[in-house]
DNA sequence: CATGTGATGACACCAAGTGCAATCGCGTAC
DNA sequence: GTACGCGATTGCACTTGGTGTCATCACATG
Protein backbone atom coordinates (compact mmCIF):
# COMPACT_ATOMS: atom_id res chain seq x y z
CA UNK A 1 0.00 0.00 0.00
CA UNK A 2 2.15 2.89 1.11
CA UNK A 3 5.13 3.78 -0.90
CA UNK A 4 8.34 5.39 1.46
CA UNK A 5 6.83 5.70 5.11
CA UNK A 6 3.40 7.56 4.77
CA UNK A 7 1.82 11.04 5.87
CA UNK A 8 5.09 12.80 5.17
CA UNK A 9 3.65 16.17 5.90
CA UNK A 10 2.31 15.26 8.99
CA UNK A 11 5.79 14.33 10.02
CA UNK A 12 6.77 17.54 8.72
CA UNK A 13 4.48 19.48 10.54
CA UNK A 14 5.20 17.31 13.93
CA UNK A 15 8.54 17.41 13.74
CA UNK A 16 8.69 21.44 12.98
CA UNK A 17 6.07 22.32 16.56
CA UNK A 18 8.83 20.10 18.62
CA UNK A 19 11.92 21.70 17.39
CA UNK A 20 9.98 25.15 17.73
CA UNK A 21 9.15 23.95 21.04
CA UNK A 22 12.62 22.85 22.11
CA UNK A 23 14.84 25.81 20.45
CA UNK A 24 12.82 28.56 19.45
CA UNK A 25 11.36 29.36 15.42
CA UNK A 26 14.50 31.23 14.80
CA UNK A 27 17.15 28.74 16.01
CA UNK A 28 15.49 26.16 13.75
CA UNK A 29 16.27 25.72 10.08
CA UNK A 30 14.23 24.27 7.71
CA UNK A 31 17.29 21.35 6.93
CA UNK A 32 16.37 20.30 10.48
CA UNK A 33 13.19 19.62 10.04
CA UNK A 34 13.38 18.01 7.10
CA UNK A 35 15.85 15.78 8.84
CA UNK A 36 14.09 14.74 11.81
CA UNK A 37 10.84 14.11 9.55
CA UNK A 38 13.27 11.58 7.95
CA UNK A 39 13.46 13.96 4.58
CA UNK A 40 15.15 16.47 2.91
CA UNK A 41 14.87 20.23 2.96
CA UNK A 42 13.93 19.82 -1.36
CA UNK A 43 10.45 17.76 0.22
CA UNK A 44 9.88 20.19 2.66
CA UNK A 45 9.25 22.95 -0.06
CA UNK A 46 7.33 20.24 -1.96
CA UNK A 47 4.38 20.07 0.78
CA UNK A 48 5.23 24.05 2.20
CA UNK A 49 5.63 27.35 0.50
CA UNK A 50 8.01 28.56 2.72
CA UNK A 51 9.14 27.71 6.59
CA UNK A 52 6.15 29.62 8.10
CA UNK A 53 3.76 27.57 6.38
CA UNK A 54 3.90 24.44 8.20
CA UNK A 55 2.39 25.82 11.08
CA UNK A 56 -0.62 27.37 8.93
CA UNK A 57 -1.87 24.52 7.18
CA UNK A 58 -4.82 24.11 8.85
CA UNK A 59 -6.05 28.18 8.24
CA UNK A 60 -7.97 26.77 4.92
CA UNK A 61 -10.08 24.21 6.50
CA UNK A 62 -10.70 27.09 9.56
CA UNK A 63 -11.83 29.18 6.97
CA UNK A 64 -14.20 27.12 4.65
CA UNK A 65 -15.61 25.96 8.06
CA UNK A 66 -16.83 29.59 9.10
CA UNK A 67 -17.71 30.71 5.75
CA UNK A 68 -19.85 27.22 5.10
CA UNK A 69 -21.44 28.19 8.81
CA UNK A 70 -21.87 31.58 7.40
CA UNK A 71 -23.86 30.85 4.15
CA UNK A 72 -25.84 27.96 5.81
CA UNK A 73 -26.96 30.24 8.26
CA UNK A 74 -31.09 31.12 7.91
CA UNK A 75 -31.88 34.16 6.17
CA UNK A 76 -33.56 36.53 9.00
CA UNK A 77 -30.49 36.29 11.30
CA UNK A 78 -28.77 39.47 11.15
CA UNK A 79 -25.17 39.88 10.20
CA UNK A 80 -23.34 39.96 13.08
CA UNK A 81 -25.31 36.77 14.70
CA UNK A 82 -24.18 35.25 11.36
CA UNK A 83 -20.96 35.95 11.74
CA UNK A 84 -20.42 35.59 15.47
CA UNK A 85 -22.71 32.75 15.68
CA UNK A 86 -19.86 30.93 12.88
CA UNK A 87 -16.71 32.20 14.42
CA UNK A 88 -18.19 30.76 18.06
CA UNK A 89 -18.90 27.44 16.82
CA UNK A 90 -16.07 26.74 14.54
CA UNK A 91 -13.78 28.37 17.51
CA UNK A 92 -15.25 25.86 19.59
CA UNK A 93 -14.23 23.12 18.10
CA UNK A 94 -10.49 24.46 17.44
CA UNK A 95 -10.54 25.55 21.57
CA UNK A 96 -11.34 21.77 22.30
CA UNK A 97 -8.36 20.57 20.94
CA UNK A 98 -7.02 21.80 24.39
CA UNK A 99 -3.48 22.19 24.72
CA UNK A 100 -1.93 21.61 21.33
CA UNK A 101 -3.99 24.49 20.38
CA UNK A 102 -2.37 26.75 23.28
CA UNK A 103 1.15 25.67 22.30
CA UNK A 104 0.82 26.39 18.70
CA UNK A 105 -0.26 29.49 19.73
CA UNK A 106 3.06 30.44 22.24
CA UNK A 107 5.18 29.38 19.38
CA UNK A 108 3.36 31.76 16.67
CA UNK A 109 3.36 34.84 19.00
CA UNK A 110 6.81 34.22 19.76
CA UNK A 111 8.04 35.48 16.28
CA UNK A 112 7.16 37.92 14.26
CA UNK A 113 7.62 36.17 10.97
CA UNK A 114 4.55 34.21 12.37
CA UNK A 115 2.80 36.59 13.42
CA UNK A 116 2.73 38.60 10.17
CA UNK A 117 1.71 35.06 8.83
CA UNK A 118 -0.98 34.85 11.04
CA UNK A 119 -2.31 38.43 10.35
CA UNK A 120 -2.49 38.07 6.89
CA UNK A 121 -4.60 34.79 6.95
CA UNK A 122 -7.06 36.30 9.52
CA UNK A 123 -7.34 39.44 6.91
CA UNK A 124 -8.02 36.59 3.97
CA UNK A 125 -10.56 35.48 6.90
CA UNK A 126 -11.89 38.74 7.06
CA UNK A 127 -12.26 39.42 3.12
CA UNK A 128 -14.31 35.70 2.83
CA UNK A 129 -16.18 36.71 5.47
CA UNK A 130 -17.31 39.90 3.52
CA UNK A 131 -17.84 38.02 0.48
CA UNK A 132 -20.25 35.77 1.96
CA UNK A 133 -22.30 38.04 4.08
CA UNK A 134 -22.18 40.08 0.88
CA UNK A 135 -23.56 37.25 -0.95
CA UNK A 136 -26.24 37.04 1.74
CA UNK A 137 -27.47 40.28 0.80
CA UNK A 138 -25.52 42.68 3.18
CA UNK A 139 -24.01 45.68 1.65
CA UNK A 140 -20.60 45.95 0.59
CA UNK A 141 -19.08 48.43 2.98
CA UNK A 142 -21.25 47.15 5.77
CA UNK A 143 -19.77 43.46 5.53
CA UNK A 144 -16.74 44.34 5.52
CA UNK A 145 -16.77 46.65 8.26
CA UNK A 146 -18.96 43.69 10.10
CA UNK A 147 -16.43 41.20 9.03
CA UNK A 148 -13.47 43.02 10.63
CA UNK A 149 -15.32 43.44 14.47
CA UNK A 150 -16.44 39.74 13.86
CA UNK A 151 -12.83 38.73 13.43
CA UNK A 152 -11.45 41.42 16.11
CA UNK A 153 -14.19 39.84 18.72
CA UNK A 154 -12.87 36.12 17.97
CA UNK A 155 -8.97 37.49 18.13
CA UNK A 156 -9.51 38.93 21.39
CA UNK A 157 -11.68 36.13 22.68
CA UNK A 158 -9.13 33.53 21.37
CA UNK A 159 -6.06 35.29 22.95
CA UNK A 160 -7.64 35.31 26.60
CA UNK A 161 -8.58 31.64 26.01
CA UNK A 162 -4.82 30.94 25.18
CA UNK A 163 -3.64 32.84 28.26
CA UNK A 164 -5.55 30.52 30.21
CA UNK A 165 -5.87 27.04 31.20
CA UNK A 166 -7.89 23.97 31.34
CA UNK A 167 -11.34 23.41 29.68
CA UNK A 168 -12.75 26.78 28.81
CA UNK A 169 -15.81 27.95 26.44
CA UNK A 170 -15.10 30.53 23.92
CA UNK A 171 -18.73 31.78 23.55
CA UNK A 172 -18.99 33.77 26.67
CA UNK A 173 -15.54 35.21 26.21
CA UNK A 174 -17.18 36.62 22.94
CA UNK A 175 -20.34 37.34 24.14
CA UNK A 176 -18.48 39.70 26.73
CA UNK A 177 -15.96 41.17 24.20
CA UNK A 178 -19.13 42.42 21.67
CA UNK A 179 -21.22 43.68 24.77
CA UNK A 180 -18.17 45.77 25.91
CA UNK A 181 -18.26 46.85 21.93
CA UNK A 182 -22.15 47.51 21.72
CA UNK A 183 -21.23 49.50 24.95
CA UNK A 184 -18.43 51.50 23.48
CA UNK A 185 -19.46 52.29 20.86
CA UNK A 186 -23.06 53.27 20.83
CA UNK A 187 -23.23 56.46 22.01
CA UNK A 188 -20.50 57.93 20.00
CA UNK A 189 -20.62 61.05 18.13
CA UNK A 190 -19.86 62.06 14.41
CA UNK A 191 -16.36 63.41 13.41
CA UNK A 192 -17.37 66.18 11.74
CA UNK A 193 -19.47 67.40 15.13
CA UNK A 194 -16.57 68.90 16.81
CA UNK B 1 29.24 70.46 6.02
CA UNK B 2 27.69 67.10 3.82
CA UNK B 3 30.49 64.35 3.85
CA UNK B 4 29.38 62.20 0.67
CA UNK B 5 26.07 62.49 -0.33
CA UNK B 6 23.77 63.75 2.10
CA UNK B 7 20.29 61.94 2.53
CA UNK B 8 21.25 58.19 1.82
CA UNK B 9 17.94 57.62 3.43
CA UNK B 10 15.76 59.55 1.57
CA UNK B 11 17.77 58.28 -1.33
CA UNK B 12 16.93 54.88 -0.67
CA UNK B 13 13.85 55.29 -0.48
CA UNK B 14 12.48 57.75 -3.57
CA UNK B 15 14.86 54.44 -5.18
CA UNK B 16 12.79 51.86 -4.05
CA UNK B 17 9.65 53.38 -4.69
CA UNK B 18 10.66 54.52 -8.20
CA UNK B 19 11.90 50.87 -8.84
CA UNK B 20 8.60 49.13 -7.03
CA UNK B 21 6.18 50.79 -9.47
CA UNK B 22 8.69 50.28 -12.67
CA UNK B 23 9.05 46.74 -12.21
CA UNK B 24 6.70 45.33 -9.56
CA UNK B 25 8.40 44.57 -5.51
CA UNK B 26 9.14 41.16 -6.71
CA UNK B 27 11.32 41.60 -9.79
CA UNK B 28 13.53 44.41 -7.70
CA UNK B 29 16.18 42.89 -5.84
CA UNK B 30 17.93 45.05 -3.17
CA UNK B 31 21.12 45.28 -4.55
CA UNK B 32 19.25 47.44 -7.31
CA UNK B 33 17.53 49.76 -5.30
CA UNK B 34 21.13 50.29 -3.83
CA UNK B 35 22.83 50.99 -6.86
CA UNK B 36 20.29 53.72 -8.50
CA UNK B 37 20.41 55.12 -4.86
CA UNK B 38 24.68 55.28 -6.11
CA UNK B 39 25.01 52.90 -2.46
CA UNK B 40 25.91 49.40 -2.01
CA UNK B 41 23.53 46.62 -0.73
CA UNK B 42 25.02 46.60 2.69
CA UNK B 43 24.92 50.37 3.25
CA UNK B 44 21.33 49.57 2.51
CA UNK B 45 20.87 47.26 5.52
CA UNK B 46 22.46 50.32 7.74
CA UNK B 47 19.37 51.85 7.00
CA UNK B 48 16.46 49.30 6.86
CA UNK B 49 16.56 46.06 8.72
CA UNK B 50 15.02 44.44 5.57
CA UNK B 51 13.70 44.86 2.08
CA UNK B 52 10.14 45.37 2.67
CA UNK B 53 11.29 48.57 5.72
CA UNK B 54 12.01 50.50 3.22
CA UNK B 55 8.32 51.37 2.71
CA UNK B 56 7.39 51.63 6.30
CA UNK B 57 9.63 54.02 7.95
CA UNK B 58 6.76 56.75 8.21
CA UNK B 59 4.98 54.40 10.60
CA UNK B 60 6.86 54.76 13.51
CA UNK B 61 5.65 58.66 13.20
CA UNK B 62 2.44 57.59 11.92
CA UNK B 63 1.60 55.87 15.57
CA UNK B 64 3.84 58.16 17.59
CA UNK B 65 1.30 61.29 16.65
CA UNK B 66 -2.05 59.02 16.78
CA UNK B 67 -0.77 58.19 20.42
CA UNK B 68 0.45 61.60 21.51
CA UNK B 69 -3.43 63.03 20.22
CA UNK B 70 -5.24 60.09 22.28
CA UNK B 71 -2.78 61.26 25.63
CA UNK B 72 -4.11 64.92 24.80
CA UNK B 73 -7.56 64.44 24.48
CA UNK B 74 -9.53 65.91 27.47
CA UNK B 75 -10.62 63.35 29.86
CA UNK B 76 -14.14 63.65 29.24
CA UNK B 77 -14.30 62.48 25.97
CA UNK B 78 -15.53 59.08 25.31
CA UNK B 79 -12.97 56.59 24.63
CA UNK B 80 -14.22 55.54 21.18
CA UNK B 81 -14.06 59.13 20.13
CA UNK B 82 -10.95 59.68 21.20
CA UNK B 83 -9.48 56.98 19.21
CA UNK B 84 -12.12 58.01 15.96
CA UNK B 85 -10.70 61.78 16.59
CA UNK B 86 -6.80 60.28 16.68
CA UNK B 87 -7.02 58.43 13.81
CA UNK B 88 -9.34 60.92 11.55
CA UNK B 89 -7.10 63.97 12.62
CA UNK B 90 -3.61 62.08 11.86
CA UNK B 91 -5.19 60.13 8.76
CA UNK B 92 -6.45 63.41 7.64
CA UNK B 93 -2.61 64.99 7.67
CA UNK B 94 -1.69 61.80 5.63
CA UNK B 95 -4.20 61.94 2.95
CA UNK B 96 -3.56 65.67 2.64
CA UNK B 97 -0.15 64.31 0.84
CA UNK B 98 -2.94 62.90 -2.01
CA UNK B 99 -1.19 60.85 -4.70
CA UNK B 100 2.46 59.89 -3.71
CA UNK B 101 0.09 58.03 -0.33
CA UNK B 102 -1.96 56.40 -3.48
CA UNK B 103 0.93 55.23 -5.04
CA UNK B 104 2.64 53.88 -2.02
CA UNK B 105 -0.91 52.13 -1.02
CA UNK B 106 -1.03 50.58 -4.44
CA UNK B 107 2.56 49.15 -4.01
CA UNK B 108 1.74 47.74 -0.64
CA UNK B 109 -1.07 46.07 -1.72
CA UNK B 110 0.38 44.50 -4.91
CA UNK B 111 2.67 42.41 -2.71
CA UNK B 112 1.92 39.69 0.25
CA UNK B 113 5.06 40.48 1.56
CA UNK B 114 4.46 43.90 1.90
CA UNK B 115 0.30 43.12 3.22
CA UNK B 116 2.16 41.00 5.79
CA UNK B 117 4.16 44.18 7.01
CA UNK B 118 1.13 46.93 6.68
CA UNK B 119 -0.91 44.33 8.70
CA UNK B 120 1.72 43.49 11.49
CA UNK B 121 2.27 47.76 11.74
CA UNK B 122 -1.41 48.02 12.34
CA UNK B 123 -1.44 45.62 14.78
CA UNK B 124 1.19 47.25 16.68
CA UNK B 125 -0.75 50.15 16.75
CA UNK B 126 -3.93 48.40 18.08
CA UNK B 127 -1.50 47.87 20.59
CA UNK B 128 -0.26 51.21 21.20
CA UNK B 129 -3.62 52.28 21.14
CA UNK B 130 -4.91 50.11 23.55
CA UNK B 131 -2.35 51.09 26.02
CA UNK B 132 -3.01 54.79 25.50
CA UNK B 133 -6.83 54.28 26.48
CA UNK B 134 -5.56 51.84 29.48
CA UNK B 135 -3.63 54.56 30.85
CA UNK B 136 -6.99 56.91 30.60
CA UNK B 137 -8.08 54.58 32.86
CA UNK B 138 -9.93 52.05 30.29
CA UNK B 139 -10.31 48.50 30.66
CA UNK B 140 -7.71 46.64 29.31
CA UNK B 141 -9.76 44.20 27.74
CA UNK B 142 -12.29 47.34 26.58
CA UNK B 143 -9.70 49.34 25.67
CA UNK B 144 -8.00 46.38 23.25
CA UNK B 145 -11.66 46.17 21.70
CA UNK B 146 -12.17 49.62 20.94
CA UNK B 147 -8.53 49.86 19.41
CA UNK B 148 -9.29 47.30 17.24
CA UNK B 149 -12.94 48.59 16.08
CA UNK B 150 -11.06 52.13 15.50
CA UNK B 151 -7.81 50.68 13.23
CA UNK B 152 -10.87 48.76 11.39
CA UNK B 153 -12.76 51.49 10.73
CA UNK B 154 -9.56 53.81 9.95
CA UNK B 155 -8.56 50.89 7.40
CA UNK B 156 -11.50 50.60 5.62
CA UNK B 157 -12.04 54.46 5.63
CA UNK B 158 -8.11 54.93 4.23
CA UNK B 159 -8.78 52.05 1.63
CA UNK B 160 -11.95 54.02 0.28
CA UNK B 161 -10.06 56.80 -0.10
CA UNK B 162 -7.39 55.45 -1.55
CA UNK B 163 -8.88 53.37 -4.38
CA UNK B 164 -10.67 56.74 -5.31
CA UNK B 165 -8.72 59.48 -6.86
CA UNK B 166 -8.41 63.77 -6.06
CA UNK B 167 -8.87 65.43 -2.96
CA UNK B 168 -11.25 63.78 -0.47
CA UNK B 169 -11.90 64.01 3.07
CA UNK B 170 -11.39 60.99 5.96
CA UNK B 171 -13.53 61.99 8.55
CA UNK B 172 -16.70 61.54 6.47
CA UNK B 173 -16.10 58.41 5.02
CA UNK B 174 -15.05 57.46 8.79
CA UNK B 175 -18.20 58.56 10.35
CA UNK B 176 -19.98 56.96 8.02
CA UNK B 177 -18.01 53.39 8.54
CA UNK B 178 -18.76 54.03 12.48
CA UNK B 179 -22.47 54.50 11.75
CA UNK B 180 -23.03 51.19 9.99
CA UNK B 181 -21.26 49.18 12.81
CA UNK B 182 -23.15 50.86 15.30
CA UNK B 183 -26.40 49.72 13.40
CA UNK B 184 -25.08 46.52 12.78
CA UNK B 185 -23.69 45.78 16.03
CA UNK B 186 -26.34 47.35 18.64
CA UNK B 187 -29.21 44.66 18.43
CA UNK B 188 -26.92 41.79 18.26
CA UNK B 189 -28.57 38.68 20.68
CA UNK B 190 -25.81 36.72 22.85
CA UNK B 191 -24.20 33.68 21.72
CA UNK B 192 -25.73 32.13 24.78
CA UNK B 193 -28.98 32.48 23.58
CA UNK B 194 -29.46 30.15 21.29
C1' DC C 1 49.10 67.82 10.97
C1' DA C 2 47.44 63.95 13.99
C1' DT C 3 43.48 61.86 15.56
C1' DG C 4 38.75 60.54 16.37
C1' DT C 5 34.25 59.45 14.52
C1' DG C 6 30.48 58.06 11.98
C1' DA C 7 29.21 56.65 7.35
C1' DT C 8 30.42 53.60 3.76
C1' DG C 9 32.15 49.57 1.62
C1' DA C 10 34.47 44.77 0.77
C1' DC C 11 34.18 40.18 1.88
C1' DA C 12 32.66 35.95 3.49
C1' DC C 13 29.09 33.45 5.10
C1' DC C 14 24.39 31.21 6.22
C1' DA C 15 19.61 30.23 5.32
C1' DA C 16 15.41 30.63 2.50
C1' DG C 17 13.44 29.54 -1.67
C1' DT C 18 13.28 27.80 -6.80
C1' DG C 19 13.92 25.40 -11.36
C1' DC C 20 15.22 21.33 -13.47
C1' DA C 21 16.34 16.91 -14.16
C1' DA C 22 17.20 12.39 -12.27
C1' DT C 23 15.73 8.57 -9.58
C1' DC C 24 13.03 5.66 -6.85
C1' DG C 25 9.09 2.61 -5.43
C1' DC C 26 5.32 0.92 -6.71
C1' DG C 27 1.20 -0.67 -9.68
C1' DT C 28 -0.40 -2.07 -14.13
C1' DA C 29 -0.66 -3.50 -18.98
C1' DC C 30 1.04 -6.57 -22.12
C1' DG D 1 8.12 -11.36 -16.01
C1' DT D 2 9.14 -7.22 -18.34
C1' DA D 3 8.26 -2.78 -19.82
C1' DC D 4 6.05 1.17 -18.76
C1' DG D 5 3.80 4.88 -16.25
C1' DC D 6 3.26 7.83 -12.44
C1' DG D 7 3.80 10.29 -8.50
C1' DA D 8 6.82 11.07 -4.52
C1' DT D 9 11.39 12.07 -3.42
C1' DT D 10 15.85 13.81 -4.14
C1' DG D 11 20.36 16.18 -5.86
C1' DC D 12 22.25 20.14 -7.54
C1' DA D 13 23.00 24.59 -8.86
C1' DC D 14 21.62 29.12 -8.40
C1' DT D 15 19.54 33.66 -6.79
C1' DT D 16 18.42 36.55 -3.10
C1' DG D 17 17.87 38.25 1.62
C1' DG D 18 20.21 39.15 5.64
C1' DT D 19 24.42 39.43 9.00
C1' DG D 20 29.09 39.81 11.24
C1' DT D 21 33.59 41.66 10.86
C1' DC D 22 36.83 44.60 9.60
C1' DA D 23 38.88 48.07 6.62
C1' DT D 24 38.48 52.58 4.70
C1' DC D 25 36.93 57.02 3.74
C1' DA D 26 35.77 61.99 4.47
C1' DC D 27 35.35 65.07 7.38
C1' DA D 28 35.77 67.77 12.06
C1' DT D 29 38.36 69.13 15.74
C1' DG D 30 42.47 69.83 18.64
Amino acid sequence: MARWQPDAQERLQHAAMTLFLERGYDEVTVAEIADRAGLTRRTYFNYFADKREVLFSGAATFEREIIDAVLAAPAAVSSVDVVMGALGTVGAALTAWGEPVRQRQRVVESATELRERELIKMDALVTALADALHQRGVERLTATLVAQVGVAVYRTAFQQWAESSGPRDLAPIMDDAIRRIRAAVGPAAPLSAR
